[in-house]
DNA sequence: CATGAATGAGGCTTCATTCAT
DNA sequence: GATGAATGAAGCCTCATTCAT
């Protein structure tokens, strides 16, 4: 029984796998639930017995997806240490190549940005996202605390917003990269963290 | 003739208009045609005499929001003057404030995003959105230049990367605050800014 | 008055010979009527204020190509002299090189061959080419008669059988030629009816 | 697996017969998909798991309606012997009985012709066509060659021009058949063939 | 468990026809 | 008379989902 539920986890997880293929590659709507079972190697109706629909699906590679980037980054920051800036300049390399790595799946995420935004699935992605930044900003607001703690930074910064503008420019920087295959994320995202230290540095 | 001319323009706008409306609310793919004819309060038949197909209508939209809020943007930009700090500030705010009027429209850019990595208009929206980041990208550095050659920046930054990410990072705020309602963007770029003008500061 | 209607006339057939090129090239029902308004240099519009529908304007159309045939062969006919084997031959050629003047517009013939078998045209066309078999057969009747009477050909034969195939027998030549371009009707006819006069004449 | 492949040809058989039965009524272009799966009792999207669209269907109508007739035909010219003429009159007899049975898939026929002089399958119909002709033709001509050889027929009849005739003959007394109801194509062809033979015949 | 044949609701698009100008 | 913008009925086809094997 025990081996059963592996194999089934196993199982779902080669659907979300393919899945995550096929949806990077046409979107959500232009995705058919054949090409999947397809790409997995599976029939047709064997999806319907892990997940309960298209969109159910839609939502499960979500999920997977944002466990793998996660995963990916933090195992990263486990390893932080040294000053606040370095700190984040560590922070900032890891998520670059971290998501330069799934560069390919990037498709993905305008997906999921688009189905939030309208969708049956409306308000599970929004959920989902909300709490994804609220993660990430809150994660970096404590290293930008540690600068100021440690009178590396200045104590008069605004955490949250510096917080939010930071997690979202990598974002951004990322959908640059997108739209321009001459565009240089690690540089460009390097080159600007630099400057905001330089602006967060606290000189006395 | 010229008056049919001017009806004729009258009446597509009227349809991109309904059609912005809807694509807006349910995304494209959500988006039946039959709804934006009831939106624009014609017949279904009607719209195709202006617009080849569903996607060339969509792409129609796209054009004119890019223009609207171009539009937005510029009026208020020329306006600009005092240091380049001032002149960023201006713009940080002249942006925030234009893209919150059309913030319900904000989910139309989502879809565009969407619609350029899947969907078969995927090269016109990649050329479009590419031009769309380069035109924009452009003005930032030109700002960025003006205030090296008054000495009021530092000379060493990377202008071409600070504009880059502070371009996505106005994109990342609206995001953002689209998941989160009790997000701020006003406050957030402000503060943010604040803190980046400090960074590229000229302290000899 | 009498102005206005020659005018109309003359519009009308300016119509019809548009429609005929263009259902020739496209058939009945990949033909659209704004194709046949722009090919006659007119509005849509106009169109229905000649003919109720396009079924209607197909049927005309029909009509003239009859005329235009039954003058063009009637026309040589009239000049036959000679005996009944030498008329049956310059109808042959009469009818060869007509037809073949129109070859173009022989697929207008399988359009309405068609449209007899289908369309809500039917009878009207089944009774139109009835009657249009009917005279051609009781032409060919005539000359085989006269051939009887003046002990050219055998008495034995059955006129109107020998009528009626080698009338269908000119169809189908052509039937054979359009579908293979190195297919040469004249000889082809020529030396069939020759072989044919042979088994007609009478060797007391 | 055998079961399944006999199960989907039986199936696309099921279908490709209620289809001659509804193209053979209402012409290709006034056939609605849903009135096929009606006649086959299926529902309309299976259509499209064995048949890629309308056009593609309406083609398979077609060989299968080709086969058929040949099938019909060949198996009574097996048992063909005698002389000639004999044979031909056979050969005439068989053509005529066999058509007589699918008298009423004439329209067919007749739907065919004119799939082949517009519709986007010109080219595929226009070439079937050609070659059921030249195969026609040639049967025919090896039976006149037959003739000839043996001294039963002169030899100074074109062959091929005398072949391509009477193939056509047969085709046309249908067509005649088609739109007069007292027309009798067996003894027309009969009577005509009566006398072709005799024009045929070698009188040294 | 796995499958894939069958389905029918639903969407995009076409186009004959109308009618206000 | 002539026009062509507007229309909506209708048709082809797709595809998520089901269910018998």
């Amino acid at each position: 029984m025990v081996v059963s539920k592996k194999r089934k986890h196993e199982r779902k997880t080669q659907i979300i796998t393919a899945a995550a293929c096929v949806f990077s590659k046409n979107g959500f709507s232009n995705t058919v639930m054949a090409d999947i079972a397809l790409e997995a190697g599976i029939g047709k109706g064997t999806i319907y017995e892990y997940f309960k629909s298209k969109e159910d699906l839609f939502f499960a590679v979500f999920e997977w997806f944002s466990l793998k980037i996660e995963k990916t980054a933090s195992m990263d920051v486990s390893k932080l240490s040294g000053t606040a800036s370095e700190r984040l300049m560590v922070l900032n390399d890891s998520l670059m190549s971290s998501w330069f790595e799934t560069k390919d799946m990037f498709t993905l995420v305008m997906e999921f940005w688009s189905a939030s935004s309208s969708s049956s699935l409306r308000e599970r992605f929004k959920n989902a996202f909300h709490n994804l930044y609220k993660e990430y900003r809150y994660f970096v607001s404590s290293l930008l605390q540690y600068g100021i703690d440690h009178n590396e930074f200045r104590s008069d910064i605004k955490i949250e917003s510096v917080a939010a503008a930071l997690v979202g420019t990598w974002d951004a920087i990322f959908l640059q990269a997108w739209f321009d295959e001459s565009f240089d994320p690690i540089t460009t995202s390097k080159d600007f963290l630099e400057v905001l230290l330089k602006g967060l540095a606290n000189h006395e």
